[in-house]
DNA sequence: TTCGCTTGCACAATCGATGGTGCATAAACT
DNA sequence: AGTTTATGCACCATCGATTGTGCAAGCGAA
């Protein structure tokens, strides 16, 4: 511990240390050494040198040799959200099981910061990148296909390499079914008491607004056109919705289906600060699962992306030679009011 | 678009294209051509190649050349928890408004992992490190120091290098008080009622933990010494402290303790499939904060620590000269149920 | 002894960008 | 005119690892 930074060992050192050839180190320290015909005993002279200095590959000179980095993105639209986050974890643990390095970021929706941000990461020379829930996923696409990076769209899906995405349509039908089903043959719901909130101009939220309309027709015989208010993924702006529903019609409805967990965080912004009575009889459809969200004062059912075997589909397809981008459906699971379900967290140790 | 995979531009085929060295190139490119005295029009030119051939730096190249990435490093403990990943959200923006590129690794609460990954993002030369909630922080120092990499403890702390930390103490203590107020004074919480679960002999478990008993014998008299089930971070084990207290007791205490959303979790696991009514008298106080746990069918007190202020101190405290570690003290914030706060998102551009 | 094959390794180019140094040419000054 | 100073840029070593190629020593066979 004589310098406060005493510099890296490099193959150089060791190949001083050791008396060979920096070839010879490279090829010992990274694997190849068989291949290359190193004796034995060499190799282990080396690997003990390398052990006592605590030598460690530079990754990034590797990674300028190699075009290759070893790292694995993963591009969210956003970290703080119960989808998204469990997410990042189910996919750390495949990228690390395969010995990569995972990388998450966020690119916030914004189609030029996920163009930004995936040229970044391309400037890193990532090896793989998921692109989860981006705005404009063929945008990205043109910036990674030069760069020959392979990408795989999850969530929403785009039109020039291939989408894992969840049901949407089928999620939504189960959904609308189950919140309509909800109530007694007393005193059923009545199509204009059913609104859906949250959603925009994404592929995933028109599947699941044709869906709800046409679950609501099936099963309600008609429904009215102003049944949906779109209020994009920001609490805020959903917010404003309920307010302005309210504001117009004195009441919420019955019934509410909410586009995602984000809308949902409006529905409690609206709730705050107002009765918790207001919202005794009120039942909610959630197209996500929050567990928190599922044990609420009124019932609450939502729909949970199978992001495990999202993201166990994406890797499957990433690895595939290339074909022509085709879609993958995965089936979301309808989960019931006061479920508490494991997560990704569950496979990991647990320390009392 | 001939080939499949045009390679992409470097200094030295813009350097062939203007007719410049490659040494110009570079300092055009990375905006040091001032300083090196190269003409205006030699630049203009050059930079209008650069964006003609979509020329973009090769990071990893510069990254070994400058032994500095440009990467800045947060480490979670782990992904899928409003905490951590309003810390994620939080962090990236600081990151990219310093021009930075963000990296989100987790380590599962694992001091070899957590080893492991500072080491391998050291690999990559990355700039800085935040490490938050490390089981071994001053582990992973032992990894960082002799790397000369910046790094500073977030949310717990360590010995060797600065620690900004939430006030857990007083979190807690104005946590438990407010779990006893919570109660009239016609039927005042009595001492065996109150319990903490959660939590492991880490340094936030142990301040919360001390300030719970201290606040219960301040307020309550007495404080009998089984009050804490220690239960880690983890939903399941949370679950089976519950189960086994009520198992042994026959019912639940009137009023809980919660040490993180982790453990709260445990809570919700225990609800589900148990009548509601089991819950309806119960006040639950937690050291955390989640929207959606704030609104659940029974008053719960949530602590929210100031996540924006920690990250700016952390920032702060990183880029100044080094002294003797320290550790810095975070007011967090006292939450009524039912309340639903703005988070990091909300400073995202909304788009309906 | 000589040819040929295997073994074991060294050499050197390369990945792309950076930055210290030095050398022309031009402009300014005595 | 001769010297100094400024301008504009090229050269080259370097960061650390990888990998194709080549070559000497050793050994067996002819």
């Amino acid at each position: 511990m004589d310098q406060r930074v005493k510099k890296k060992a490099t193959i150089y050192d060791l190949s001083v240390l050791s008396g060979s050839s920096p070839s010879t180190v490279s090829a010992v320290l990274n694997g190849t050494w068989r291949k290359r015909r190193i004796k034995e005993s060499t190799a282990q002279t080396i690997l003990g040198l390398a052990e006592l200095h605590q030598y460690t590959t530079n990754l990034q000179a590797r990674g300028l040799r190699r075009s290759r980095s070893g790292l694995v993105g993963l591009m969210l639209p956003v970290h703080d959200n119960r989808y998204f986050s469990s997410m990042a974890q189910t996919f750390e643990g495949h990228v690390r099981s395969r010995g990569q390095c995972p990388v998450v970021v966020s690119a916030s929706r914004d189609p030029e910061e996920e163009r930004r941000t995936a040229e970044t990461l391309i400037s890193y020379s990532i090896d793989q990148l998921f692109i989860v829930g981006a705005t404009d996923p063929d945008g990205v696409h043109e910036v990674c296909e030069p760069a020959g990076l392979r990408h795989i769209n999850i969530d929403l899906p785009g039109a020039k390499a291939h989408s894992v995405i969840s049901d949407n349509y089928e999620g939504a039908r189960m959904l609308t079914e189950a919140i309509i089903r909800r109530f007694s043959n007393d005193d059923p719901l009545r199509p204009d008491e059913l609104f859906l909130f949250g959603g925009r101009n994404d592929h995933a939220s028109r599947e699941r607004i044709a869906a709800f309309h046409a679950t609501k027709k099936a099963l309600l015989g008609t429904d009215p056109d102003d049944g949906v208010q779109s209020s994009g993924y920001s609490p805020d702006i959903t917010l404003r919705a309920f307010e302005a529903f309210y504001q117009s019609r004195g009441k919420l409805p019955r019934a509410l289906f909410i586009n995602s967990s984000i809308n949902m965080e409006g529905l409690l912004r609206f709730m705050a600060g107002r009765p918790a009575e207001m919202f005794s009889e009120l039942v909610v459809g959630c197209y996500d699962y929050d567990p928190f969200g599922s044990f609420l004062p009124f019932p609450v059912i939502m729909v949970r992306q199978n992001v495990e075997a999202m993201i166990t589909k994406a890797f499957e397809l990433i690895d595939e030679p290339p074909t022509a981008p085709q879609t993958f459906l995965i089936a979301p699971e309808l989960i019931q009011p006061r479920s508490a379900l494991k997560g990704p967290l569950d496979s990991l140790k647990d320390i009392a």
